[in-house]
RNA sequence: GGGUCGGUGGCGGAGUGGUCAAUCGCACCUGACUGUAAAUCAGGCGACGUAAGUCUACGGGGGUUCAAAUCCCUCCCGGCCCA
């Protein structure tokens, strides 16, 4: 059992950064933080997508905060509650299968462990909530479904509006934020914590802490980052800075944010200190380019996640091929022979989709060796070729190697 | 159980016998431009084929027809209303 360690800077940075509101108060948990004891504090995740993106870096950063503290963090997957599907803002999503969830969860730990400590004196503990959900019988449902109203449930504002709209509302729905309230009453939780778009479920799930185990369980809900197409970011959706992306992809998709969420990105996205974050915004409303900002905020958005070494390198590589247009310093090769055609070697390459899809490239222009355009879809590789760099599009780049 | 509407490409959604590989929007791809991988503009966007064309595809199966996403039969699935 690791000690419990009240240090201020800490603790201010968790009730601080990226927060949108934590309940009942921050007042409330920063003291129940400094009072010694030891929490039990947890963020549940859905497995509906393969990759976890830079918004949940937020609520997993926060728990590694709590994880240095000394406190006992739980990193819940929601297989369970995976199935029956969070209520969409418009749909009814569809349950997943066993399979899919498996698919989805496998490669999570290692893209949370950039963030929090799976291993040593106070490891991060995973937990499924399959577990105890899928013991729950009929008694049980129903004792859960007293704690909650009918009411309330139609109050949620996205059951309203797809109720007046006509579209359809499944019942299970509203099972699930009764599902996910009880995981935090099967695991004892002291605090939870999630994005605002949980702020409905960790609150029914609060209300069921109480009248469970008769304690408080605090929640800690974060203000949501949009993807840089300025939809929200969805593991569904794909559209996120996913924690799996390279260093390289990652800062390009940084980059890709427009200029007013430089600010936002720089408090939700990284460690940049709120003051240093203060006094950028400052130099920002006299007038310096936007482009140095955001260079430096995909910059920390990548040393955050990937650390220093690989945020430099991701920045050399943003410079040379996105701003100067050059060729990358490491590019992969592929081996051809004379008299391939460069179509299907672009296929097996997997630099176009079909034979079509790389003639439709070639055609386009977008296609060039050493810099000089492909017209030619009938092109067939020869043994100048070798060595030259393989262009498609604005960032693929292989290296030929032909074999004689 | 009754009535009714519907199931079309990654998604949304047109299309009701040939001119449909299927309008359009989103997403995606290529190009131009830009501080940016943003925005904007132009083009593209089933597969195979240099092409003519061929194949596969409009929930599943069967049928009518010279010809079906479009008509008929049947099965499966869903919405809404009534009981």
């Amino acid at each position: 059992m690791s000690k419990i360690i009240t240090d201020e800077k800490l603790i201010e940075e968790f009730l601080e950064r990226g927060v949108e509101a934590i309940y009942p108060s921050k007042d409330a948990f920063r003291k129940k933080l400094l009072s010694g004891e030891r929490l039990r504090v947890y963020q549940g995740f859905d497995p509906t997508g393969p990759y976890l993106h830079v918004g949940h870096a937020m609520g997993i950063r926060a728990l590694g905060i709590l994880q240095k503290l000394g406190h006992e963090v739980i990193f819940l997957i929601g297989d369970y509650t995976a199935k029956v599907g969070d209520p969409d803002k418009d749909t009814t999503r569809k349950m997943l299968t066993d399979e899919e969830i498996e698919k989805n969860m496998a490669g999570w730990k290692e893209q949370a462990s950039q963030l929090v400590d799976f291993s040593g004196e106070n490891p991060v503990r995973f937990e499924r909530n399959y577990k105890w959900l899928s013991k729950l019988n009929l008694n049980d449902l129903i004792k859960l479904m007293s704690n909650i109203t009918v009411q309330r449930m139609l109050e949620r504002d996205m059951f309203e509006r797809r109720i007046k709209e006509g579209d359809p509302v499944g019942l299970h729905e509203f099972i699930y934020p009764l599902m996910q309230g009880y995981d935090g009453v099967a695991m004892e939780v002291d605090m939870e914590i999630g994005g605002t778009d949980q702020t409905f479920n960790m609150l029914c799930g609060r209300d069921l802490v109480k009248s469970y185990l008769g304690k408080e369980k605090f929640v800690r809900t974060n203000k949501m980052m949009d993807a840089p197409d300025g939809r929200t970011m969805s593991k569904t959706k794909g559209n996120g800075i996913n924690l799996a992306d390279t260093p390289e992809d990652m800062f390009g998709k940084a980059m890709a944010y427009s200029d007013d969420h430089i600010i936002s990105g720089l408090e939700f996205l990284t460690n940049v200190p709120i003051t240093e974050i203060k006094r950028i915004e400052k130099e920002f409303e006299s007038g310096t380019h936007p482009m140095e900002h955001k260079k430096f905020m995909a910059f920390e958005i990548v040393k955050m996640i990937k650390g220093e070494e690989a945020a430099n390198q991701a920045q050399e590589h943003f410079a040379k091929t996105v701003q100067k247009k050059e060729v990358p310093d490491v590019v992969a090769s592929i081996e051809s022979s004379i008299e391939d055609s460069i179509v299907e070697l672009m296929v097996s390459a997997k630099m176009a989709e079909s034979k079509a899809d790389a003639k439709r490239k070639i055609q386009q222009g977008g296609v060039t060796l050493d810099g000089k355009k492909i017209e030619d879809i009938n092109a067939k590789i020869t043994k100048e070729m070798d060595g030259k760099i393989l262009k498609v599009g604005k960032r693929e780049f292989r290296k030929l190697v032909v074999k004689k």
